[in-house]
DNA sequence: CGGACGATCCCCT
DNA sequence: GGGGATCGTCCGC
């Protein structure tokens, strides 16, 4: 199953990015986001659904990148079989819990080495090549409370899997 | 297609 | 003990 990533979104490390779980320091959650670049940080939020991010920073100093959405371009079947819940296929990984979902994962997954090829899940260059930078459009990140102002959550134009923008809820 | 709302649990305070 | 980097369901348009 191939998703091809259409929106994600950057999150800093320690007390530089008040979004981040890395901003209050090194916890046993986050730990993966202080380790090194291109291994698979991964958490469980809302009770129950899990998240991919990639790690992107040096050794010690966290910073990851959150999946946000993706179009499915190989492999429906099976991503349907894992989210029977999409009414179209540009639901299939609309949104970041959807994406991990779509992919398949979950905690078994976390730290996972996303460059190497035999890995379970691998992170690839594009195969039509990397879309040019007035196709890049950038914003508000996606439902978090503190520094929802950084611009920090970027999207391709014109791409019907990008997911909605919803400012954080109240309680 | 989109807005409102409730579910559900692990980690940190 | 509180709250979350969300989503599915329900329902109206």
């Amino acid at each position: 199953m191939t998703v091809r990533l259409t929106e994600v979104e950057a999150y800093g490390g320690v007390g530089e990015d008040p979004a981040s779980h890395a901003h209050r320091g090194r916890t046993a959650r986050n730990e993966a986001m202080f380790g090194p670049s291109g291994c698979l940080y991964v958490y469980f939020t809302y009770g129950m659904h899990w998240c991919a991010n990639v790690v992107c920073g040096p050794v010690g100093q966290a910073a990851a990148v959150l999946l946000r959405a993706g179009e499915v371009t190989a492999g429906h079947a099976a991503a349907r079989s894992r989210r029977p819940a999409a009414r179209r296929d540009r639901e299939l990984a609309r949104g970041p819990a959807r994406l991990a979902r779509a992919l398949g994962i979950d905690g078994d997954a976390a730290g996972a080495y996303l460059l190497d090829p035999a890995a379970a899940v691998t992170l690839a260059p594009p195969a039509d090549g990397f879309p040019g930078p007035d196709r890049v459009c950038h914003g508000p990140r996606v439902g978090v409370r503190g520094a929802a102002e950084a611009p920090w959550r970027f999207w391709l134009a014109d791409e019907p899997t990008v997911s909605a923008y919803r400012p954080a809820r109240r309680r």
